[in-house]
DNA sequence: GCGACAG
DNA sequence: ATCTTGTCGC
């Protein structure tokens, strides 16, 4: 899979700023997408491991609308930014490019755990991640960043908008009865309804849409699994 | 100046 | 995000 547009990461606040504010110009978020068309979505997640040191990204590739595991891809590298909120997309993007690039797989949709359009600077992660790609994404975050709103019904499949400056740019879904709900904005290629349709129908049986889900298994997997070995070499320590 | 603040 | 066992409620 080839990016439409690249830029370097290693990039100062300032300039961190001033990238997402020139990016945010191209983010579509009023061309409606075709659900007939969407086959395969491509979930991603980060795990830390507890130094805060390394980060591993997972890729997961799920049939849609039929929510089925085809395959998952794995990453490992160093944290080289420290999290500060509204810049999530530099600190955890350059973690999973080298996978994504690599990736021969016809992805339909990205689905990412964090915000789209819903954003200081109208470019979160899921935003910034569709447009260097060029394909729809959509945002589902935890909690929010930006925007207002009222906590929907406690009744699963309640929904209320997120405004930011009178603009439309998301919905909080309460995806489980009587549980947190999450947030969903559109990131790129699609509007809000539809970000939040696909969301809804890969609500499975638990609060995560399952893509999202497996995505974030599949990372805190890859940490128990990598961390602590070295280039694939097993490294043991014995007490004296 | 104060409070908010994705992961 | 991560550190962690039990506990309360649906
Ligand atoms: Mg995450």
């Amino acid at each position: 899979m080839d990016v439409k547009f690249s830029h370097i990461w290693n990039v100062s606040v300032e300039e961190a700023l001033q990238l997402q504010t020139t990016l945010s110009r191209l983010v579509d978020i009023q061309t409606p997408l075709h659900l007939d068309n969407i086959h395969l979505i491509a979930a991603i997640d980060v795990a830390y491991n507890r130094e805060n040191t390394e980060m591993f990204g997972a890729v997961v590739l799920m049939q849609f609308p039929e929510l089925k595991l085809l395959s998952n891809f794995v990453t490992r590298a160093p944290i080289v930014r420290p999290y500060l909120p509204g810049l999530l997309s530099f600190r955890e993007i350059p973690a999973i490019l080298p996978v994504l690039e690599k990736l021969s797989e016809p992805i339909d949709l990205f689905m990412c755990d964090a915000h789209g359009v819903a954003h200081p600077r109208g470019l979160g992660l899921a935003s910034h991640l569709g447009v260097l790609f060029d394909k729809p994404s959509i945002g589902c975050a935890k909690k929010p960043l930006v925007g207002d709103f009222i906590m929907p019904g406690e009744r699963k499949g309640s929904t209320s908008p997120i405004k930011l400056n009178d603009n439309l740019v998301g919905y909080v879904l309460r995806s489980r009865e009587n549980v947190k709900p999450i947030y969903i904005s559109p990131g790129h290629k699609l509007t809000p309804e539809d970000a939040l349709r696909v969301v809804e129908r890969c609500i499975r049986s638990y609060r995560i849409p399952e893509p999202l889900r497996v995505a974030h298994q599949m990372a805190n997997r890859a940490r128990r699994v990598m961390e602590g070995k070295v280039s694939g070499i097993r490294i043991e320590t014995f007490e004296e």
